[in-house]
DNA sequence: GAGTGTGAAAACATTCACAGCT
DNA sequence: AGCTGTGAATGTTTTCACACTC
């Protein structure tokens, strides 16, 4: 399939995904199936192939896809290629978790740059950065020419927060702190409220085995 | 409406959205329309009135919702009235940061145990609750009657962690380790994996001024 | 006038089922 | 025989638009 039409948003979410599953394969193997893929994400398979499609024309049929072309793929697609930079605001628990977590360069990401308001924290060294001041924000962003701003402050700065990352070019955010952050034009914004994830398990609780409308 | 029938996947997804908004209004104010929350959420307003519609006739037409009963009926939808408790595996830097997290008793969660197959880590204290060992898994599920297990261990271990839960009569898993955990009957799981967050946003980066398919 | 609740329409997403390639 | 790619069918979600209530 020729690739004009922009990929749908429920693709888009499942990509990384499949990248996962790929990541996952322990044995050496070359190729994969949609059927196989499918096992792993737990989607249907005619899906796997659908949202593959969006990519190109990437399998064989009768044959299936062959892995190192479709991580490659999908990572040119999901702009993976030339490791993003990141920067962490907030660097209580949380954002320490993340300065440390190792998933990040892992997927290419490379986190340049650790924030904190707490004079206090400043200059100690959390996965190999030092923290700065919120001050040094602009100029990390425009040396490093940063992609993306990761907010793990308390909620209430989170939004001020964000105007300074805007501010200094950044055009996506990935919101941490449990507050809605005011739509900006132009601005990608994600949110993982780690309470509102249990909230979703505990609507299901005890109803899981009960039909759920799908 | 009379709330035979269940309430659609994505309504449920927003649910807990919509109590976040509630959370957010710094007034004193008693009563919100569609039309705010909306504005807050970042969502339709049809699609509010819709999604509430769904937990009964909350509103009064020409007036709005109460907030108080509106929290209320939220929150017993999503079953947060009787204080789940949780218990989280692998206190690394992401768990300590969970098991101090304050948002999680702020709405209605009770971390009730924290445990860790590293000895060196054993009895020491986070977030008030002392670190203990694997084996002891099952005895705090059937004492406190743990709901939901939250995995924040290293993704090689994960899947043998998830069964272990299972075993222990656990029905709900919070997965933060970047693995796909296997499907079990009658197990609800739910996984957030950091990385795909960032990789999702990759994707929409210096396309997000393009036309992108909504 | 303001704002809900909801049919009906439109948009979007998933799944089936099979032709076509290896 | 096995597996992809994709029209067509189906299912789900969103949005419009308006009757109805306060």
């Amino acid at each position: 399939m020729k690739n004009n039409t922009s990929i749908p948003k429920a693709t888009v979410q499942r990509l990384p995904l499949y990248l996962q599953c790929l990541d996952q394969l322990d044995d050496n193997s070359v190729g994969i199936s949609s059927k196989k893929i499918a096992e792993i994400a737990k989607v249907n398979d005619a899906q796997v192939r659908r949202d593959l499609s969006y990519l190109g024309t990437l399998g064989t049929r009768g044959v299936g896809y062959d892995i190192s072309t479709l991580r490659k793929q999908l990572e040119l697609e999901l702009g993976l290629v030339d490791g993003l930079s990141a920067i962490i605001i907030g660097v209580g628990n949380l954002g320490s978790a993340l300065a440390e977590y190792g998933g990040f360069k892992e997927k290419g990401f490379k986190i340049v740059g650790l924030f904190d308001s707490d004079p206090g924290k400043l200059n100690k060294q959390v996965g190999g950065l030092e923290i700065k001041p919120l001050t040094e924000i602009n100029d990390t962003c425009k040396k490093y020419k940063v992609a993306i701003g990761i907010i793990a402050t308390p909620e209430n700065v989170a939004e001020e927060i964000a105007e300074k990352l805007i501010s200094s070019g950044i055009k996506s955010i990935l919101n941490f702190a449990p507050t809605m952050l005011k739509n900006k034009p132009g601005i990608q914004i994600r949110s993982v409220d780690l309470s509102q994830e249990l909230q979703i398990l505990s609507y299901y609780l005890d109803r899981a085995p009960l039909k759920v409308s799908k």
